[in-house]
RNA sequence: GCGACCGUGGUGGAACGGCAUACACAACGGACUUAAAAUCCGUCGGGGAAACCUUAAGGGUUCAAAUCCCUUCGGUCGCACCA
């Protein structure tokens, strides 16, 4: 007879055993074939891990531990993303320095991490606020600075008011400041870019490469927005001067019959002294700019504008006359920050042309441009478009694009929505950007062999009055010499954006204690790319895309293998409150893994993580759903005692442990972890019901356990007499024991069921007609009736009669 | 507004176009117990007298629809005037 289960005391001894052992600490080089699977890691906030991150992490754990007894080398690595927001706002309201904030919630997430038994090689653990790790994300960044991917421009950024400090834009709330509720103004700084355009095509072109779900690519595309089109230059008159558009419609230029610039483009400055109404443009860019975005997009209704009184521009293709207006639905950082108004063909130029009473000149036929604009752009044909007449549009697009490139007017052009990515951050806890800038020599990169370029230490973290960091207040490490010229110079007082030190980990996992190189040739050549990373659909658009842009910037430099990082890209469905909302501290719905482990264990919790509901769906925590899981287990354990010592066994049972294998296997690899549990739980069903199986029988259980519930199937595994599960090979099921001899037929007259048959599968199919029509059940269906066909399908057989 | 996904019992959810509700949770009944918990064994979507009807609602395709198509309603997520 077997002791009770004891979650407590298994788990302890397994994770002892997994940790004395070093059995999942990844050896590079190994002649196995290698497995990289990844989960993003987390950021070590000082709530501890929550509910919500052990759903990924078991997940990716059952492939690791799957792969494992498929006979990989697995590599399954943890981190931590440690500079942020919240340390440093911690920071500044304690005193208490973010580096030891963060070194004390490490130890927290580690041994949080261990109890649940995941097969993480913490030996290759990564900390991106490590000086160690950041010199190589500033080295990285160094590269894009000589490659001149890194450049400065006039960006604005949140500005709060009343905290004195930059914000993000997720930390703006219904355009006030999250925290204090004060007004958030716009304030134009001078801040490091990174040239993410120059790769929008390949990043869009190399999805075809990779095996990502498709709603991860589609989102992808649709944030990168290709579009074609033209530019096309207007003369103003009047003076030597273009005013260049990007239109997608250059078909419709007949019909521009207005322009609009931005609020903020460079000719209204430039013909300040030429236009009449000044005063009121000035006005108007005042307001425009005090819009914060959510303004901007609730006004979007009603269009406001300006005419630039005195500024007159010429549609090329007619030589007509048209006003120049300024208005903030035109946008400053998309094409050229201005554009051609075709109010009969855009939706937005139509409500303005409306607003304002400004001619509407119909170029396309097949609408009603006295109701709404005629937008539809894959039918209809051209009119009063001079030389286009009559054409497709689809044909006039290329014709005009033609004439204007011949006429030396304009010219092809691809567009894209992304914009490059804002580098500069103006907060402390982050990687220093390691430039110096001096009055000689410009911005100048700190040599190689002086990264990193550490984070001074500080006492206060509360930033300066004009929303600088506090690092512009630590004077002597502000104030340096040029590594050119030895003159007197001045260092970038903005650290990186948290995206920084994250678009590489996985490259710092194959080496992670090199301290000549990010990793050395051999372990990237060994290890990458990572063949399967799973994470959240919330940064599909930003790290994700960050991460492709970086590697690819690093393939070019031949430093990486590969051009793409991840083989394979997956998510999550995120978990949710009890209440059914999103778990946040301040809506207090915050579920801690560490309140459940000492009632239940953590295999009952892993297991009911992944079982609770389809993993890419979102799911409300229940409390309730462990106790059935620990049930389960408690089962489990119990057929120990039921295992039967001469080893016999039958076909029928012999029939469902392969039928097992098979479901668990299969489900386990489509992430669908709580069919793959449903089987399990079937399958000690059927045990019970026949009250005996074999020492083998409950080993293969044990088996495709493992991977979700490890400590209790190692635990038993070793009670069978059987050595340690990472020497186990994963289960095969035999194809053989799988046949049926017989099927359960579903009868249906006209699609509904009427009967349910088991015939043999030696009959053919008009013995099995014969004893469907012969079936009582059915017979009443078909009285009167005249059988038409019969079909019959898998275990369907369907009687079609009229 | 645009895009993606989704809508199945009291609850979480199953279901290559082929027997809707697997597997759990909760509830109820029984056994065991002085009693309770635990455990074990059962019952368990709704409506209808019945034939039957019922996967958000309505229509279509098909021998056959929860699944594919169209319309409507509701929800979640992402993006917000992208020329």
């Amino acid at each position: 007879m077997q002791e009770r289960y004891d979650p407590q005391a298994i788990e302890a001894k397994w994770q002892k055993f997994w940790a004395d052992t070093r059995c999942f600490a990844a050896v590079t080089g190994a002649e196995k074939p290698k497995c990289f699977p990844m989960i993003e890691f987390p950021y070590p906030s000082g709530q501890g891990l929550h509910v919500g991150h052990p759903r990924p992490f078991t997940a990716m754990d059952v492939i690791a531990r799957k792969r494992r007894l498929e006979g990989y080398n697995v590599l399954y690595p943890i981190g931590y993303d440690a500079f942020g927001l919240p340390t440093e706002n911690y920071a500044i309201k304690t005193g208490i320095h973010p580096a030891k904030v963060t070194h004390d919630n490490i130890i927290r997430f580690r041994s949080q991490l261990q109890r649940l038994g995941y097969s993480f090689d913490y030996s290759r653990e990564v900390n991106t606020s490590d000086p160690d790790y950041y010199k190589w994300t500033q080295w990285i960044f160094l590269k894009f600075f000589e490659q001149g991917l890194a450049y400065k421009a006039e960006i604005p950024i949140n500005f709060c008011t009343s905290c004195k400090v930059g914000l993000a834009n997720e930390e703006v709330v219904d355009g006030v400041c999250e925290r204090c509720g004060g007004e958030v103004v716009r304030m134009v700084r001078s801040q490091w870019m990174l040239k993410i355009t120059a790769y929008a095509q390949r990043l869009i072109d190399d999805l075809d490469t990779v095996d990502y779900l498709e709603k991860i690519k589609a989102q992808q595309v649709n944030w990168i927005g290709r579009s074609e089109g033209a530019l096309v230059n207007f003369l103003i008159k009047d003076a030597d001067e273009k005013l260049t558009v990007f239109t997608t419609r250059p078909d419709t230029l007949f019909g521009a019959t207005y322009m609009v610039v931005s609020p903020e483009h460079p000719l209204i400055e430039q013909y300040h002294d030429r236009i009449a109404n000044m005063a009121e443009v000035h006005a108007y860019q005042k307001a425009a700019a005090i819009k914060s975005d959510f303004e901007r997009s609730e006004l979007a209704k009603d269009k406001t504008g300006v005419p630039l009184v005195g500024i007159c521009a010429i549609n090329p293709v007619n030589g007509k006359e048209i006003p120049v207006w300024t208005s903030d639905y035109v946008l400053t950082g998309y094409g050229t920050g201005a554009i051609m108004a075709v109010p009969a063909h855009d939706e937005r130029d139509y409500a303005f042309a409306k607003a304002f009473s400004l001619p509407i000149v119909e170029v396309v036929a097949g609408g009603d441009i006295e109701k709404e604009a005629y937008t539809d752009c894959a039918h209809g044909k051209m009119v009063n478009s001079g030389f286009l007449d009559g054409m497709d549009v689809d044909k006039a697009i290329p014709a005009i694009i033609d004439w204007l490139v011949k006429e030396g007017i304009g010219e092809r052009k691809v567009n894209f929505k992304l914009r490059d990515w804002v580098f500069s951050r103006q907060r402390y806890w982050g990687e220093p950007i390691p430039l110096v800038y001096c009055e000689t020599c410009g911005w100048v990169p700190i040599p190689y062999d002086q990264l990193p370029l550490e984070l001074p230490m500080l006492d206060d973290f509360s930033p300066t009055d004009d929303g600088s960091s506090c690092l512009a207040r630590a004077k002597d490490w502000l104030h340096t010499t040029c590594p050119k010229c030895s003159r007197s110079a001045t260092r970038e007082a903005d650290t990186m954006p948290n995206w920084a030190g994250s678009s590489w980990y996985f490259l710092r996992y194959t080496d992670a204690h090199n301290d000549k190189e990010f990793a050395s040739r051999e372990a990237l050549d060994y290890w990458t790319p990572v063949d399967w990373y799973n994470g959240g659909m919330e940064h599909t658009t930003l790290h994700l895309l960050y991460s492709r842009f970086w590697h690819k910037f690093l393939f070019d430099l031949g430093l990486v293998l590969t051009s793409e990082p991840y083989m394979k890209r997956t998510s999550h469905g995120m978990v949710l409150g009890s209440n059914g909302e999103k778990m946040s501290k301040s809506r207090g719905n915050v579920v801690n893994p560490d309140d459940y482990i000492p009632t239940y264990g953590a295999d009952s919790f892993r297991t009911y993580i992944m079982f609770m509901g389809a993993f890419d769906q979102p799911i409300p925590w229940n409390e309730l759903g462990t106790r059935g899981c620990r049930r389960f287990l408690d089962r489990v354990w119990a057929l120990q005692d039921m295992v039967n010592g001469t080893g016999d066994t039958d076909a029928e049972m012999k029939k469902k442990v392969h039928a097992a294998i098979k479901k668990v296997g299969e489900d386990y690899e489509r992430m669908k972890f709580n069919t793959a549990i449903a089987a399990m739980m079937a399958l000690t069903n059927d045990f019970y019901a026949k009250g005996t199986l074999t020492k083998d029988e409950l080993h293969t259980l044990t088996v495709l356990l493992s991977p979700v519930a490890p400590h209790i199937s190692e635990e038993i595994n070793e009670a069978l007499g059987f050595s340690p599960l990472m020497e186990q090979p994963w289960p095969v099921y035999d194809e053989s024991a799988l046949v049926e001899d017989a099927v359960e037929y579903g009868i249906q007259v006209n699609g509904k069921v009427r009967a349910r048959i088991t015939l043999s599968l030696s009959l053919d199919t008009k013995a099995v007609e014969e004893a469907a029509l012969s079936c009582e059940e059915v017979k009443p269906h078909l009285e009167g009736k005249t059988v038409r066909k019969i079909i019959v399908v898998k275990n369907i057989i369907n009687i079609v009669v009229g």
